[in-house]
DNA sequence: TTGAAAGCGCTAACAT
DNA sequence: ATGTTAGCGCTTTCAA
């Protein structure tokens, strides 16, 4: 049998407005006497307050839609415990959509989100996402896109990472090393984040004075297996090149491989530097250089900010870019 | 201006019932006309039903909470794509809670989400669960464990992995293949899991004639830094050992680490199998032979037991039992 | 086939 | 300091 405020309130021999004032912390006029009352018979009583029922009333859900592509996709679950740390602390609860990287469903999503009354939405789109772009529905409540943007999208947050300054860095590292014939190995062309990292890597060639040879630049997918394909095929048709600049951690892991596999040694015949650090990057055997994003202050950060905006309704969220960090390991010379 | 069912009623010219009824696909009594109408109008203004409102009524919420130790524990993530896809299916919405292995927030969590008013629950406890497993509240929800089990509960679910059976396998084939002198390095001894792979480990050895020898069998962490450690203590002590079955890939990639760095080489002077088969397994070198968990299965099949036990309350959950796979790889000769 | 009305459990404005 | 009461938006019985 399942205890109301209203059970509360006959038993401490009250009204149901004490009741929910005082349990409610809104006791200012409240006799200490009767506060003690009402929570003395609520605890015995073993009540739990009804959630679903003051949602209505309030409009609150204290609860946060989490939009993901996939998270089996390495670099998330750091992300996602940072989002749920700070969820916690703030008193929310965190819904989790993972859309497996089918662009269609992340608008189904945020509809069940808004039907769900989800007080925010934190958002990192798949990078088939042009539906959602232009038709990210008017759901009235705060949005903060993590990692990925969406272009033309006003009023949202952001919080993202300095790719092209974390590539810009990783490459000019190689080129210190003295390497010169940089492969860049990266993602979809349609991907934000991967055109980021490919400007750093331009840039810092640039810088060096070495000339950007646009076959030197093959764009696949973020995962090992791209890593192991890109490799053959560039080692395949003869190109010439002494490092490679992959555009996740993923990719890199398949790079070496497939660079061990055809007999080569790392970092001695070819130095591999990774985009992520993650957990793999140092069991690996040489352990990964690589460009450590900030995962799980991007999640913290994420529903910091979407905190923020629902504590006060006039604060404008903006845009947060992180820093990454170039973490040096065994696999450049 | 956000639309509710009485001005679709309104705009419509029927009643809120007629239109809830059209709108839940009970419409069995309603003429076509009308149910065309209340669509189109609906449609028209863009109605977003209220699925508090609804849930205040039904008393179901289509939400389900999902308790976990930590999601960046490499075998969750694919659970937790499992569980979410068939939450998807079934028409759920799934409410991530991460306990950063913190027993003392299980309770919390699940006192929130029986204040959310989930409709069921599924939860992969901590190892370090006292706590949990004698006060599991009476919140009077289906409940299904996941992979760790809690002793002495009745009435809730049970969706494990073979382990006993999926170590003696492995720990089989490392006798086949000529080793005699196996390290086990496991767990935390409270570990229900890690229990069940040591003694799929012993009955191995038993079935095989060779003596188990407890000096063999290393108690630490399921992660790569007891790996590291573990082997560390072993050859440090000067343990004679030819092969080391790990009760977690993790725990054997940080193994393989230390292995290697010792100058030994692997399959050659020591054989390695881990447990898990987690995407890393494929890429270190050399590639890690192990005992596959069905990780997606895991957590497809207890969100699929939930939504059974939420169709029909009579249904008496059970427990389902999913085999492994030993999957040979280069770590052993 | 349709609608009136009660009520899910709670909050908050307004009285007292 | 405490209580009365009108909803929040929806579903569902029961009557028409």
């Amino acid at each position: 049998m399942h205890m109301t405020i209203k059970d509360i309130a006959r038993l401490a021999e009250v009204s149901t407005a004490t009741v929910s004032k005082v349990l409610n912390n809104k006791a200012e006029h409240i006799s200490p006497a009767t506060r003690e009352r009402v929570m003395r018979v609520a605890a015995e009583n073993n009540y739990t307050p009804n959630r679903i029922a003051s949602s209505l009333v309030t409009r609150r859900t204290h609860t946060i839609g989490l939009i993901i592509p996939d998270i089996t996709d390495p670099f998330l679950p750091e992300l996602v415990r940072g989002a749920e740390e700070k969820a916690k602390e703030e008193g929310y609860n965190l819904i989790l959509c993972n859309t497996n990287n089918q662009g269609g469903r992340e608008l189904e999503y945020i509809h069940m989100l808004h039907e769900k009354m989800v007080d925010g939405l934190i958002f990192t789109c798949s990078f088939d996402n042009e539906l959602c772009g232009n038709q990210m529905p008017d759901v009235s409540m705060p949005v903060i896109l993590v990692d990925r943007d969406i272009d033309g999208l006003e009023r949202v947050g952001r919080i993202r990472v300095d790719n092209r300054k974390g590539a810009e860095e990783a490459v000019s590292y190689l080129i210190g090393r003295g390497y010169r014939r940089i492969l860049h190995l990266t993602g979809p062309s349609n991907s934000v984040i991967g055109a980021a990292r490919l400007q750093g890597y331009e840039d810092a060639l640039d810088n060096a004075g070495i000339f950007v040879d646009p076959n030197f630049i093959m764009k696949g997918q973020f995962n090992t297996a791209w890593g192991i394909e890109g490799i053959r095929k560039a080692l395949g048709i003869g190109r010439f090149f002494d490092a490679v600049f992959c555009g996740s951690d993923s990719i890199a892991l398949g790079a070496m491989k497939a660079i061990k596999d055809a007999g080569l040694s790392i970092p001695k015949d070819m130095g591999v530097v990774g985009f992520d650090d993650i957990e793999l990057a140092k069991l690996v055997d040489p352990t990964l250089t690589t460009v450590r994003q900030p995962n799980y202050a991007l999640g913290y950060e994420a529903v910091s900010m979407l905190a923020s905006c629902l504590k006060d309704a006039a604060y404008e969220p903006g845009t947060l870019s992180l820093s990454t960090e170039l973490v040096i390991r065994e696999s450049v010379r």
